[in-house]
DNA sequence: ATAATAACGAGA
DNA sequence: CTCGTTATTATC
């Protein structure tokens, strides 16, 4: 069944990329246009290939009329559809970002451009009516410094960037809906990129109210293909002018973009965990780079990244003065323990958490107000439990439950007060012996029910998350990232275990710590309504004072000092390479690395970390070796670290290894 | 990946 | 010099 074909008149060769995610076979390849297919095969649609032997799905980068390839070419197998997929700016930003994060083209294709839906493609479009122009408030924008002239900005088409601060109880979707909407009014397109679907159901629930519905699009991985493909169809189609989404949206196809917003950036889940692992941000700015146009970074914390965007002057502060902060900040008051002795105190035996922050709680309860108590996720702080008959540890002061703090501490420690024990023994059966148990969420706020009898309390956190609670008198227990919003602020909120987010042995953890106390916060009345924080931990660590201050730009800025000082990211870019010791060097001798680079390890792998994923299943030691390179040489990094892969990629007797640009943990 | 092929080394 | 094995290279 030999059909003959016939060589396309104009222009008969397609140069595609193939999805192939072997490093030594990222390039492009040309085939053959057949007539038939000539109309369909346009740059950006998918193609199947036959490569060496094999059909494998590719993109079409250009029509060539000639070829640099010395052999004969094959034939384009099918055109899959004549739908232009691939955008020649989502083309540009996928080389950039495999180029930055040393992968492939292949591996970030697949995660900009989502499967084909058939049925979903073959849809007709909608004609939609011309769009209407919504009215935006930019007064809301106000309390923010040069706000109201961002706005301004935005809408008269400038790429203007600026790094946001929210106040607390600002409608955060609100507010970037209206940034949104000034684009879109200036007839451009605006995409912003939050870490979870709760924030994609927020925002996009704002959204519709400043932008017409019909132009608004929420991307999110929980959609199902078909709905998923519909809805990333109507972006790449232009119907969607405003699009919402989680880290990979931020490869969506938004014609003419003209603002690009990510809300929380310090979020973990922003990190793509495939690879090449790039970090939603910063393919943000690189898209915003790329095609000149605005940018936004916003939350209530602000991390050492943003600061250094504001530092270098690529972005602008957008923050509010000294008073406003102050008027719309709770009371913060921590509970401090260390340095007060029992002696000194009579009235410390009774406990002092429960003293001082229950009081707040207490108050609040009786103002007819709910209460947030926030606790780490379930599994996060191991408590103690006697090690014969299994009841849990409690301290003598203020019952809460008693755990081990990291290795260089001493002794149990209070979860809730923070008090020490050098010495744990069963109060029901005298044992001395311990071990560790994990008191969750739940556990929690049964002992917070016993504290308020009568008092309704609820739990929020892993897959039960609550949206909203009524401005009524509940204790809501929550873990990091599922506080319910109340309706009109929470009372008072209780942050505990502070210690245990501090003591993290991690080069985030102080950050990460300010930003999960301030999105608590944040859901608190102001301190002219009785608002008030207590938070469980010292008042003289600097985080502790950067939230009662509620100052995240002063904490971001020693935070990125204290990169600095140690030549940590952002200060410097840093490559993790993990795998087999003997696979790891074998990549750093075969890398031509930049002469300033450091090479740095082997280090012991952050606790849970996965193994480098292919090949034979690897069963030795897993090391980590790091590169370090100044600021400026992240793009030399990457392409050295790409040559070596690839050079590693053609000998293919190696073990699996994983090279990570910029890890958020490293080790 | 995997097939073709160039390179290499031991035995006859 | 040949056979058998291994390293290298190309895949349009």
């Amino acid at each position: 069944m030999t059909t003959t074909r016939q060589a396309a008149e104009h222009e008969p060769v397609a140069r595609v990329v193939p999805m192939l995610s072997v490093p030594h076979l990222d390039r492009d390849f040309d085939y053959l246009v057949s007539t038939e297919q000539s109309d369909d095969a346009q740059p950006g649609v998918r193609v199947r290939v036959r490569f060496h032997g094999r059909l494998v799905d590719a993109f079409i980068i250009e029509r060539r009329s000639d070829t640099d390839h010395v052999g004969k070419l094959g034939w384009l197998d099918r055109v899959v559809s004549a739908e232009p997929v691939l955008t020649s700016d989502v083309r540009r930003l996928v080389d950039a970002v495999a180029a930055r994060y040393a992968g492939t083209r292949a591996d970030v294709l697949r995660l900009a451009v989502p499967p084909r839906h058939a049925n979903v493609e073959k849809q007709a479009v909608a004609e939609l009516p011309a769009p209407v122009p919504t009215a935006v408030d930019p007064t809301a924008w106000a309390s923010y410094g040069r706000g109201e002239q961002f706005l301004d900005a935005l809408g008269e088409g400038r790429a203007a960037r600026a790094v946001w601060q929210a106040l607390p109880g600002e409608p955060w979707a609100d507010r970037l809906s209206e940034a949104g909407a000034v684009v879109v009014n200036s007839g451009r397109g605006a995409l912003v990129i939050v870490p979870d679907q709760r924030d994609v159901d927020t925002l996009h629930a704002a959204a519709v109210r400043h932008v017409d519905a019909a132009r608004v699009v929420a991307l999110s991985a929980g959609l199902g293909p078909a709905e998923r493909y519909r809805r990333w169809l109507a972006a790449l189609r232009g119907r969607a002018r405003l699009v919402i989404g989680t880290r990979s949206a931020v490869f969506a196809p938004v014609g003419d973009l003209g603002l690009v917003m990510v809300w929380d950036d310090g979020d973990d889940t922003l990190a793509e965990p495939r690879a090449p692992y790039p970090h939603a941000r910063e393919v943000a700015m690189l898209r915003a780079h790329q095609v000149r146009c605005a940018a936004l970074i916003g939350g209530y914390a602000r991390t050492a990244e943003g600061q250094a965007l504001v530092r270098s002057k690529w972005a602008h502060d957008l923050v509010a003065s000294r008073p406003v902060v102050r008027a719309r900040t709770p009371r913060v008051i921590a509970i401090d323990d260390s340095g007060f002795s029992q002696e000194r105190d009579p009235a410390s035996h009774t406990a002092r958490l429960p003293t001082m922050s229950l009081d707040a709680a207490r108050a609040a309860l009786n103002a007819q107000r709910p209460v947030l108590v926030q606790v780490p996720r379930r599994g996060y702080v191991p408590a103690l439990a006697c090690g014969r008959c299994r009841t849990i540890a409690r301290c003598r002061h203020c019952t809460g439950p008693m755990s081990l703090p990291e290795r260089d501490h001493a002794g149990a420690v209070c979860r809730w007060c923070g008090r020490t024990e050098p010495a744990l023994r069963c109060v029901r059966c005298g044992s001395e012996a311990v071990r560790a148990v994990v008191v969750g969420a739940r556990r929690t706020a049964e002992e917070l029910g016993r504290a308020f009898p009568g008092t309704t309390v609820v739990t929020s956190g892993g897959d039960a998350v609550i949206a909203t609670v009524p401005d009524a008198p509940a204790v809501v227990v929550a873990t990091p990232g599922a506080e319910p919003v109340a309706e009109g602020g929470y009372g008072a909120a209780l942050l505990l275990d502070g210690w245990a987010l501090l003591g993290r042995q991690d080069l985030r953890a102080a950050e990460d710590a300010l930003r999960r106390w301030m999105a608590a916060a944040a859901l608190v009345r102001h301190r002219g309504d009785g608002g008030v924080v207590a938070v469980v931990a010292e008042s003289s660590i600097p985080t502790v004072q950067a939230l009662i201050r509620w100052d995240p730009v002063a904490h971001a800025e020693s935070e990125l000092d204290a990169r600095i000082e140690v030549g940590l990211p952002p200060a410097v870019h840093m490559a993790a390479i993990d795998g087999a010791p003997a696979a790891t060097t074998a990549l750093l001798d075969t890398a031509h690395l930049p002469d300033d680079a450091q090479v740095l390890g082997p280090v012991e792998l952050p606790p849970g970390a996965r193994r480098p994923a292919g090949g034979a299943a690897a069963t030795g030691p897993v090391m980590r070796m790091l590169v370090r390179v100044p600021r400026d040489g992240g793009l030399a990094l990457g392409a050295a670290l790409r040559r070596a892969t690839v050079v590693m990629s053609a000998r293919h007797d190696q073990q699996p290894v994983r090279v990570q640009i910029d890890p958020l943990h490293i080790g």
